[in-house]
Parts: structure tokens; C-alpha cells; sequence
RNA sequence: GGAGUGUUAGCUCAGUUGGUUUAGAGCACCGCCUUGACAGGGCGGGGGUCGUUGGUUCGAAUCCAAUACACUCCACCA
């Protein structure tokens, strides 16, 4: 064998005096990393007759950095995408990253305000400079992270969902369904952050699971005309100054004399009607409530229904305006404001009582302040109609979700589907395409730039001398997941004017050769976090555009959390470093880590320890590499043991295979590696290589050499998805390959037939090798001790030599007499003997033998009592009966030679 | 409050339309081994009345009901 320091390209390191015995995959993996790069392998184009098999990125924050979630998700995106290639399909990963408004947005304020710069001193212009310059800087930092766990991704395609032809898109789609009557401007109660000032949606609103510790305050208001107060309740005693009503339950006879009447809001004496509402509970607190529309969703609700004032008191930052009557409050923040006016109630008598509640208080995801529900003019999709097929889709499987259970969660959301609230108060983003020349509430129009906005305008209002400073941009910019939803379509440049047509508002994929090539994609996979946000609005978003699916398959990943179920989080620095994992374990054995614990659509409960595995299982692969390429060969006729252990393993590595492409076809990742691993280290390593090892220093013949390597090819084949690097590695170290030999595009193996009765004859042998390898080892006999067998079970014939080999036989005797002074076992019917070289111990050689016996009674009790039963007898299908017999049969057949063993001592 | 999912070995999970031994795997654990690929290893071993209680059935981890516990999602009472 030659010299396996320059095996193959690029250069392959080694230590002097061979190969070092532990894998080193700093030393690997860059190098190949490198080489895939430079040859193009992850590079997809559009090629005729061929099939394509795409994934689109889940993109993280243009700013963010790799954290364990990225891992696991892009771990099972690269072994699915790297399966695809190797079974020869034009397989395209696309990468790219989310402008991520808010999150962004909050860091470029950060960052400025540590430099002493104001957002609020800086222009729209200038701001976005800074925010431009910071994503150059930082952005796509994630990205090179997840070349080094090993990502094949298409960097060529890597998109941004500001760039030029994406923002297009999506200034194109908000035009589209603005004409098409899906967008539009209201009036709504939306969840406001006082401090990032910027309208939140309902899912980043973060609610405390145990609640918040709040005061219920009991106030007296009085009654216009009449000695009688009423007393309500609230959380929020700062909010009094915009009541426009008090209601009671209509149903309520404490009460039900007052409506109609007249209450007085305290301080400010303003008149109030009592009403009468259904939405009151009855036996809640007082039984009264106030009415604040402009501050309470329920309350604005029950204002509509009763066409209450909307007295809007609080201002964007959460400091009390005029409206408020009262000027000392004026300016004032609302939680000071709290605190004094419950002083002041306390002090004039109306303040009844102060009850500890437990309450879930609304906090901002990105700022953690209180979110303020506010009415305030935004900017919303409708999502009923626009929402249906993509709600069907996945309803008739034609989106199929992994685990399926996440199909209910998807039905409740659609079928409970609200208006979607598109615009955000931020700069860092698509500004909305809205140009307001008046301040009516229809003196806009939406347009792709200003001087389209101007020529609409002229339309709409007939006023032919409109220009360009008469019109104002809307301020806003739309919402992250606004975006990202085109994510499968425009990535492919979906929206450009040569397959989008403006008029139906409809794409044709086939006048984009790209688009029609690699659309609809193939597996989306994602946290079951996003399905709504962005899973739902894609679907959307592919039925509106081209009327079809952007996805087949949908796999959702489980949450990764530390030992102690807690979520990995910054916050709580469980979260290890994956580049520093990485370094320490390989990126192959950090995969390997992820996936070992990762049961589709479980969480996966990190630990270190699964990255040692993963390494453990790289080393292992090392050193069977190591024996196997240390073999000198020699021209001899082929042994039978080995042909036979060749055979055998062929069948084992058919039955596996099948097993891998079942699991794959379900997504279950895990116990794909899981087949894989126990292939490669039980199957492979411990049987196989052992089986056709030759003695130390000895030769092997070429015949079983060559079929050795063509075998452990075959195993790193199915290992590559998983581990790439050092397949790759061990790949070209057997053989000096072109770069179009590379294992990563190599093809990937069908499944073959395979002899179950040699496989079944070879689990005999297996049992049989262990057995004797338990007599020495529990006998505390070295295993380099030689044995001599004697036993008559049929199956020993067939692989006597195997046997040998594997159990460190001298001799195998097929002869009926029993020898004296031996110990025994039993595998099915068939006793085994092996005299030993010492006086055994007869008594607890007997009491083995009585154990196995009392538990083969037992069994075979349980099977006669079936069988005695004469309704089971009738009512079971025949093979069951057939079955249960040949139980029967085979556990009398035990018994017997048990006893006649335990006898012979 | 509404909906959903789960409960199998110390841990993480398999167990496919009820019937291949009296329930499996990986890891962890215990014992022995400085074995010529690998101590990041080898060989061997122990460990579960399948949450609980009823029911259906000849037969239940598997189907049904109740119950306990855990988790997830949605909505949310001043």
C-alpha cells in the first residue's frame, strides 16, 4: 500500500509513523471546505430534465450571530440538501439574511447612543446611513458561521431582503394588495412600545406565564343627582380621565336601576353615562367597570357598541396629554401618574380598597415596557379571504407539516385568522409606498415611486397642478414578516417585470427560468415558533403570486434547551458557543450531536456530552479507517469466512439502507443517524472488520481487501450527509480521486435485496460469540484464552470457521457426547459445550442452567395458557395461532435441553 | 378560559393497522480488560408490573372512558 501522506488532493496530513489514532478535524475541515467551494459543488443552475430539490433558508437576522437553534436547524437543512445532491438532484440551498426591522433597528439606536448620537437628532437619511454602514459591517457574520459547521449552501444566490430587486418585490406586493383591496388604512386598537414608539404585534407581545404582581384599585364614583356612588375596579387608576362610560351586566339586579343614569368621573366631574353590557361579568370584582376606549381593547370594543367618546389621554412616549383635564398630569409619564392620582383618591375618600391581583401584563418582546394598547391610524392586510387556500393546502395534506400534530395549531390560527397589522414605526425597513397629499383620510395614493404618486394623485383628485412637494411619503415602514413572506419567490427574482405582471397581479413562473426551475422548493425547515409569522404567510404569499404551494414538505424543528428544560437564551448564558463546540469536538461530531437527541418536532435538551459522541463516533470512524488502510495484501485464494462475512455485511448494509430511506421519507432525522451509526459500529466495526481482520502483521488477500474498501466507501456514503467532513477526508485518503469523484458528489446508493436467512444465520453466530465470550468473561477467563466447542446446533456448520475466528475456538466438535467438566449454554434448542481446563463449579454452572430454565417455563406457560384457551384458539387469525404454536414448540424443545444439561452435571 | 400533545429503563426516545419471545435503542451506570485500528476503545452485565383506574377484546404499551401530571398554542376579566 502506498505511502497515505500524499494520497489525495489537497494534501492529506499525517503523523510520522503513520496515522495519528485520534481524528483531527481542524486539519480537515477548512481544507475541504475550501475544496468544495472551489469546485462549484453547491452551486445550482437551472438544467433541463433534471430535478431539482431546493431549500430556502430560514434567514436569520442580518445582525445576528450563530446561537444553538441555528445549529440544529441548518445541521438538518445541510444533511437533507447533501442527500438530495448525492442522489443526483439539482439540489439548491438558499441562503441569504432578514433585515429584521425592529430587531435591527434597536441595535443601530444602541449603537448610536453609545457614540452620543440621538435618532431623534438624526434625519431619516442620516439614520439610514448608519444603519446601512453597520450592516456592512456586522451583517452576514452568521453567514460565514455556517460554513464552518459545514452548510452547502448556494453563496452565490445568498440574498438580503433589502436588496434592491427584494425591496422591489415588496413594495410590489404591498401595491398589489392594496389594489386588490386587501390593504388597508383604519382606526385600531393596536399594541403600542412607549419606548421604542413603534406599534408591536399581537405575538411580540410577551406575557409573563406566572403574571405580574398588580393592584385591583376600588374607586367611588359618584352618581349625577343622587346621594348613590357606584364603586368599579381597575388596574389602571391613570386611565380615569378618559372614561366615557361606566357599564354594569344588564342582568345584574344590584345595578340594572342605574343605567341610563349619570356617573361623574372623579376630580374632572365630567358626565358619563351608566350603560348596560353583556361583556360585564357578573360575579367579577364590583360587578362595575369603567369604560376607556382609547386605552383598553374590550373597552374600545364595548365604545363601538355604544358609540362612546374616545378620549385618548396617553401620548406615544406614555406621558398623559390636555385631554387629561387635569394639568399637573400634563407630561407627566403614566406610571408616575398612577402613583400620584391613587395618593390623590386616597386623600379626597375614594379610594374603596386595594386588592393584590395577579394579572398578565403585556410587555414589549424587544424593550420589555408595558405595551400601551393605543387606537391609532395603521396600516392592515385582510386575512380571510387571502388566507384560504393556503388554510386548505395544508388541510388536504398537500402541504405536509412534520410533525403532523402542528397541522391542528396551523387549522386553529386560520380558522381563527385576524387582520394583520403591516405597518411599524421604524425607518430601518420598506417604507410603505403610501403618498398623502391632504389630511383626509382618503387623500392618499399608493404608488411604486413619487412621480407615479404624482400622476395618480392628479387622477384621483382632478387637480392637475399637484407636484412632487405637495405629496408626503408615509413614515412607516412595513412589518419584518411583510417581507420575508416573498422569501420563497423572490429570492428568485419572482417579481420582476418580465414574469410579473401588474395588471392581475399574478406571477408566470415560466417567463422566469429560474422561478420555474427551482419553484415550488422542496423542505422549508423551521422553528415551530415562526409558523404563523412567517410559515402561514408564505403559503399565503405562493397561492396569491403563482397559485401554487412554495413548499412540499415542512419540517419543525424542536426548541433547543439546556439539561434542565430551560430555553437557551443570552440572557441566562446556557447557551454554549457553537464556533468554540466546533473547534472542540468537529463540526462533523457537533452535527452528530445535534441530530442524536433530535426526535422530529421534540425539543432537543442540549448537552455537551452529545458533541462527544459525535466526536467519539468520528474517531471510531478514524480507526477503522486507520486498520483498514494499514492492511498489507497479498495474492492468495479468498478465504471462505471472509467471502461469507462479505456477503453478510452486504445484506446488513441493504437492510440498513432501507431502513435510513424509511426514515428519511418520515423526516426522522435522529433515527437515520441513529441506523447509520449502529451500521457503521456494530455492524461494520465490530463484526464485520473483526470477522476479516487478519492476525497481527499478517497479509489480507486482495480480493477481501478490495471488497473491505469498497464496503467502508459504501458506509461513508451514507455517512457524508451527516458528517461531510470527514467523509470527504477518509474518501480521498483510500483513493487519489478527481474532483468530479468527490464523495459529496458521489452517488448515493440504492437498496438492494437482501438474503434474510443469511442475515438470520449470522444473528446465530453473533448469539454464539457472545455467549462464549460471556462464559469467559464471567468465568474470569482471559480472552485470549483458546476454546474448544462442542455442540451439534445445525447452524454451526454452515460458519464453523467464522465462528472460530470470532470466538477464539481451537476446535469445534459435532459430536454427541457431552463432555465432562464443561461449561454450558443454550441458544434456541441447541446446547453448547466447552470443557474446561479446571474443575468448574457444578453448583452454580446448575443454578445459570435453572434460571434460563425457570424463565423458559415461565414463557412457555404463558403460551400454553393462550393456546388452552379455546376462544383464542377460534378467534385468532391462523398465523398468530401458527405462531404461538412454534412458541410453544420451541420453548418445550429448550426445555428439554436444558434439563438434560442441568442433568448431565 | 379554549384547543392540542404527551406520560414506556437514571436520561432522551422507538415501539408502524391490537398478537415474532415475559417490551427495545442510544447515552449514562456497574464489573473485567494498558488486547497490535480505536481507553475518545474492547468484552460482559444490571435496569422498566409501559402515569393511575376502569372498560372493550380470546388477547392492550397499543383501542375507549375517566383521572392525575407535564408541556405547547390561542384568547384573556376591569
Amino acid at each position: 500500500m502506498s505511502d497515505i501522506s500524499k494520497g489525495a488532493t489537497p494534501d492529506n496530513s499525517s503523523q510520522e509513523g503513520g496515522i495519528s489514532s485520534q481524528y483531527d478535524p481542524i486539519s480537515v475541515e477548512d481544507k475541504w471546505y475550501q475544496y468544495w467551494l472551489d469546485h462549484q459543488f453547491f452551486h445550482a443552475t437551472p438544467k433541463a430534465g433534471k430535478e431539482s430539490y431546493t431549500i430556502v433558508i430560514p434567514p436569520p437576522n442580518v445582525t445576528g450571530v450563530l446561537h444553538m437553534g441555528h445549529m440544529l436547524n441548518n445541521t438538518i437543512q445541510d444533511v437533507l440538501i447533501r442527500k438530495a445532491r448525492m442522489e443526483g438532484k439539482e439540489a439548491c440551498w438558499v441562503p441569504g439574511t432578514d433585515h429584521a426591522s425592529i430587531a435591527t433597528e434597536a441595535k443601530v439606536v444602541k449603537m448610536l447612543r453609545e457614540k452620543g448620537i440621538r435618532k431623534s437628532d438624526l434625519s431619516r437619511d442620516e439614520f439610514m446611513k448608519h444603519a446601512w454602514e453597520w450592516k456592512e459591517k456586522y451583517g452576514g457574520i452568521i453567514l460565514e458561521q455556517l460554513k464552518k459547521l459545514g452548510a452547502s449552501c448556494d453563496w452565490d444566490r445568498t440574498g438580503f431582503t433589502m436588496d434592491p430587486n427584494y425591496h422591489d418585490a415588496v413594495i410590489k406586493q404591498f401595491i398589489d394588495l392594496y389594489n386588490k383591496g386587501y390593504i388597508y388604512r383604519g382606526l385600531r386598537m393596536v399594541n403600542w412600545d412607549t419606548e421604542a414608539q413603534t406599534t408591536i404585534s399581537n405575538e411580540e407581545v410577551i406575557y409573563n406565564d406566572e403574571g405580574e404582581q398588580a393592584i385591583l384599585y376600588h374607586v367611588r364614583y359618584q352618581i349625577k343627582g343622587s346621594e348613590e356612588t357606584l364603586v368599579i375596579a381597575t388596574q389602571r387608576p391613570e386611565t380615569i380621565m378618559g372614561d366615557s362610560a361606566v357599564a354594569v351586566n344588564p342582568k345584574d339586579e344590584r345595578f340594572s336601576h342605574l343605567i341610563g343614569q349619570t356617573a361623574l368621573v372623579p376630580f374632572i366631574g365630567r358626565e358619563i353615562p351608566i350603560i348596560g353590557d353583556e361583556y360585564v361579568e357578573l360575579d367579577f370584582s364590583t360587578g362595575c367597570l369603567k369604560v376607556t376606549p382609547a386605552h383598553d381593547p374590550n373597552d374600545y370594543e364595548i365604545g363601538l357598541r355604544h358609540n362612546l367618546k374616545v378620549i385618548d389621554t396617553i401620548n406615544l412616549d406614555g406621558t398623559l396629554n390636555e385631554k387629561c383635564e387635569m394639568e399637573k398630569f400634563v407630561g407627566k409619564d403614566r406610571f408616575a401618574v398612577k402613583k400620584q392620582i391613587v395618593k390623590d383618591l386616597k386623600e379626597a375618600d375614594l379610594l374603596v380598597k386595594e386588592e393584590n391581583f395577579v394579572t398578565k401584563i403585556g410587555r414589549s418582546e424587544r424593550t420589555n415596557s408595558v405595551v400601551e394598547p393605543k387606537l391609532s391610524l395603521q396600516w392592515f392586510i385582510r386575512m380571510k379571504d387571502i388566507s384560504k387556500k393556503a388554510h386548505q393546502a395544508v388541510m388536504e395534506d398537500d402541504i405536509q407539516l412534520f410533525p403532523s400534530k402542528f397541522k391542528n395549531t396551523y387549522n386553529h390560527w386560520m380558522e381563527n385568522v385576524r387582520d394583520w397589522c403591516i405597518s411599524r414605526q421604524l425607518w430601518w425597513g420598506q417604507r410603505i409606498p403610501a403618498y398623502y397629499y391632504g389630511d383626509g383620510e382618503e387623500d392618499f395614493v399608493v404608488a411604486s415611486d413619487l412621480t407615479e404618486a404624482v400622476k395618480l394623485a392628479k387622477e384621483k383628485t382632478g387637480n392637475s397642478n399637484l407636484n412632487e412637494q405637495d405629496l408626503k411619503q408615509d413614515d412607516d415602514v412595513l412589518d419584518t414578516w411583510a417581507s420575508s413572506n416573498l422569501w420563497p419567490i423572490a429570492t428568485f427574482d419572482g417579481f420582476n417585470d418580465a414574469c410579473f405582471d401588474k395588471a392581475t397581479g399574478k406571477i408566470d413562473k415560466s417567463k422566469n427560468p429560474e422561478l420555474d426551475f427551482f419553484y415550488p422548493t422542496q423542505t422549508l425547515v423551521t422553528a415551530p415558533e415562526i409558523l404563523f409569522f412567517w410559515v402561514a404567510r408564505m403559503v399565503i404569499a405562493g397561492y396569491e403570486y403563482l397559485d401554487e404551494k412554495p413548499f412540499e414538505n415542512v419540517y419543525l424543528t424542536g426548541i433547543v434547551r439546556d439539561k434542565q428544560r430551560r430555553k437557551m437564551s443570552k440572557s441566562l448564558g446556557n447557551s454554549p458557543d457553537p464556533l468554540d463546540l466546533i473547534r472542540q469536538y468537529g463540526a462533523d461530531g457537533v452535527r452528530t450531536g445535534m441530530l442524536f437527541s433530535s426526535p422530529a418536532g421534540n425539543d432537543l435538551l442540549f448537552d455537551e456530552k452529545l458533541c462527544e459522541q459525535g466526536r467519539n463516533f468520528s474517531n471510531k470512524i478514524w480507526n477503522a479507517f486507520r486498520l483498514v488502510k494499514g492492511w498489507k495484501t497479498v495474492e492468495v485464494e479468498q478465504p471462505a469466512i471472509n467471502k461469507q462475512a462479505i456477503e453478510w455485511f452486504e445484506g446488513k448494509y441493504n437492510q440498513a439502507l432501507t431502513e435510513i430511506e424509511d426514515h428519511f421519507s418520515k423526516f426522522r432525522m435522529s433515527d437515520a443517524l441513529m441506523t447509520v451509526y449502529k451500521l457503521v459500529w456494530t455492524d461494520f466495526c465490530s463484526w464485520y472488520l473483526e470477522w476479516v481482520k487478519p492476525p497481527y502483521g499478517d497479509p489480507i488477500d486482495q480480493t477481501t481487501y478490495e471488497a473491505s474498501v469498497r464496503l467502508f466507501e459504501g458506509v461513508l456514503k451514507l455517512l457524508h450527509p451527516f458528517m461531510p467532513f470527514i467523509t470527504e477526508e477518509l474518501w480521498h485518503q483510500f483513493k487519489n480521486r478527481e474532483e468530479k469523484e468527490a464523495l459529496i458528489v458521489s452517488e448515493w446508493p440504492t437498496a438492494g435485496s437482501y438474503d434474510k436467512e443469511c442475515l438470520k444465520q449470522a444473528d446465530l453466530l453473533f448469539e454464539t460469540t457472545s455467549a462464549i465470550r460471556n462464559v469467559r468473561s464471567s468465568k474470569g477467563i482471559s480472552p485470549k484464552e483458546v476454546f474448544e466447542l462442542h455442540t451439534q446446533a445445525p447452524f454451526v456448520k454452515e460458519v464453523e470457521g467464522s465462528l472460530k475466528k470470532l470466538a477464539n475456538l481451537s476446535e469445534v466438535h459435532n459430536s454427541q457426547e457431552k463432555p465432562a467438566n464443561a461449561f454450558s449454554f443454550v441458544i434456541g434448542s441447541d446446547e453448547f459445550h466447552i470443557p474446561a481446563s479446571e474443575k468448574i463449579d457444578t453448583e452454580a454452572e446448575k443454578k445459570k442452567l435453572q434460571e434460563e430454565l425457570n424463565y423458559t417455563i415461565g414463557f412457555m406457560k404463558s403460551v400454553s395458557k393462550k393456546l388452552a384457551n379455546e376462544r383464542f384458539v377460534n378467534n385468532a387469525p391462523e398465523n398468530v395461532v401458527a405462531t404461538e404454536r412454534k412458541k410453544l414448540a420451541d420453548a418445550e424443545a429448550k426445555i428439554k435441553t436444558l434439563e438434560d444439561s442441568i442433568a448431565a452435571l
